[in-house]
DNA sequence: TTGACATATCGCAAAACGTCGATATAATGG
DNA sequence: CCATTATATCGACGTTTTGCGATATGTCAA
């Protein structure tokens, strides 16, 4: 696993759409229908249902969700065609304990 | 105390010279030289003072501790013609605090 | 009051970011 | 192979950030 870079984790946090995001991710099954027999917990959410909740174009999605994966604050697993993203619960506890002690 | 507004303190951190000086401000004494009658610690340090240490102008000092100022990271006094910058340790715990319940 | 010093603010140019539409790539089903 | 669907990437363009020099403001000392 990558060290964590703050700068990177900052700046890919100083965005209201992709601070929403994440928090969306904190709890799919509230926020999101259910997708095949795809567990929305363990594998995530698609890019499309993303999309449709957040009123942005795929495009601008897809490249958020790229944002916090490089951060490290999201995991992508490609299944089929689909690609699922879920937080990075390790890693964000990570940062939040780097917060907590270095900041 | 204003609230904490997320994405400005995010975008705050968002630069290594501003991180940089909120590190340096940790301990003032280990990075700063003594000025004056006045005690690093409890007022903190003027802004010729960081200016020295980063390798920027007075210009962009200024302005990169206004920005920390608003997000509410550090707290200014005015004393005769200095400006000393201190953090504000509470707001930062605040901050800790919500990343750390609310990410 | 004037001069000198510390800090703040203004206006700029270059770089980065936000967001989009268009297009490319990947995967699936016929 | 082809059409379709999901995602990623590219190019564009307006906005924001970065960092600077120049200048304004505040404060003290003479």
């Amino acid at each position: 696993m990558k060290p964590i870079d703050p700068i990177e984790v900052f700046k890919a946090l100083s965005n209201e759409a992709r601070l929403q995001i994440l928090d969306w991710l904190k709890d799919p099954k509230a926020h999101f229908g259910p997708q095949g027999g795809v567990d929305l917990i363990e594998v995530g959410v698609c890019v499309s249902q993303i999309t449709s909740k957040l009123n942005m174009t795929q495009s601008t999605t897809s490249q958020y969700l790229s944002v916090l994966q490089r951060a490290g604050l999201v995991h992508a697993t490609r299944l089929g065609k689909w690609t699922y993203y879920r937080r990075d619960e390790e890693a964000i506890k990570e940062i939040a304990s780097y917060i907590q002690h270095d900041l």
